[in-house]
DNA sequence: CCGGTATGTTGACCACGTCAACATAGAGCC
DNA sequence: GGCTCTATGTTGACGTGGTCAACATACCGG
């Protein structure tokens, strides 16, 4: 039911502007995306897209903020797993996070390569980040209370995690990582490292 | 000593458009990189620079491998210290890696941020990265050979150690990790995850 | 049924990447 | 030294694309 609730000229062009807009963006990359192109394949003006977003970087802002939300409830079905299974929760989180990235790299792109700029100014998309931060920090707080990592702040950690997976991820969408590498092993072998290094031990 | 040896025309168009695209970058982002204020700031015209480049792409292209460039050139120096302290060499090169991003975020966003094609495209790219890619593996198989972290792959920990780096620098310069935090604090706490979750251990 | 506002359209402008035709200056050869 | 050739730089032009202003229209509440 790709048809929305119809209560306007077009329905809902807000919506279906991300959603085409996305589309677009795994089709062709991000330069691909044209208010003019994107008009046709909607059926409507160019300029249409205006009255819904300032710009054609907010309506990408839009976007990416959409992203974020879909990789959060993606992680967030994880999450909710039973509470005993935290010990490889985490594995799967970063495996699940990286599949995401390598699913739709053109639209992970868009959700962290906007200039810095456009996070002061789009609040929505700071707030699409946080959401998801805060997620993988209750994560940790969970697992801290399971007695097996060290008890920091959780903070800390979870950007620790949060960056490392993030940069595999993009490591390896922007090809960086070459050919005779197995993507899965890589992966384990990052969460299992940072497992590893935040465990609890008896010396150090 | 800004001058070049000037042997035609322009004298060395082709490096100055680099540096001076590497300036622009840095004072207003990639988005304001243009063909006609570049060659304008050169004194040149606008169609100049396709003297040198196919388009403006591939003079991107070569921004970004001058960045790796100069990366390369200051890990370089801290790899090449003694080796008997080798042991917070990591720690120190995690260290420098951030400052450099923190130091030149648009250039750092353009080293990585191009799309994946581009990498395709431009085997100079793939090359530069490549070369920071083997001083890393470099380091690692020297610290393995200390008998202090476990005898893996040295390329996969090289990725690891990379992708957990980078990430945290993007984190960091597209604002995603938010103002109560110790930037220092946590590189630190990064590179220490890392290498307590390689380093040798009885169990496990 | 009517004005008002939200939404969509059209025309126009300007910035920009890029190509083709033209200009020019060094290099190599005599 | 003068000539030719090619590398380098310039100018004009075109097409694409973002965006604004003026205009059109459809749903809203009264």
């Amino acid at each position: 039911m790709t048809e929305q609730a119809k209560t306007y000229h077009h329905g809902d062009l807000r919506t279906a502007l991300i959603d085409e807009a996305a589309a677009m963006i795994a089709e062709g990359g991000v330069s691909s995306i044209t208010m003019r192109a994107l008009g046709q394949r909607l059926g409507v003006s160019r300029a249409a897209p205006y009255r819904h977003f300032r710009d054609k970087d907010a309506l990408l802002v839009a976007v990416a903020a959409s992203g974020f939300e879909r990789l959060g409830a993606r992680l967030g079905e994880i999450g909710a797993g039973d509470p005993r299974s935290s010990v490889d929760r985490l594995r799967r989180l970063g495996e699940e996070y990286v599949r995401f990235a390598l699913e739709s790299p053109a639209e992970y792109r868009v959700m962290y390569g906007k200039e810095a700029l456009a996070r002061q100014d789009h609040p929505e998309l700071q707030a699409a980040g946080n959401a998801l931060f805060e997620q993988l920090v209750a994560v940790f707080e969970a697992y801290q209370k399971s007695g097996r990592i060290k008890r920091q702040d959780p903070r800390a950690q979870a950007y620790v995690a949060w960056g490392a997976v993030h940069g595999v991820a993009s490591l390896l969408i922007d090809g960086q990582i070459m050919a005779p590498v197995d993507v899965d092993a890589l992966v384990r072998q990052t969460t299992r490292t940072l497992l590893e290094g935040m465990r609890v031990r008896p010396a150090d």
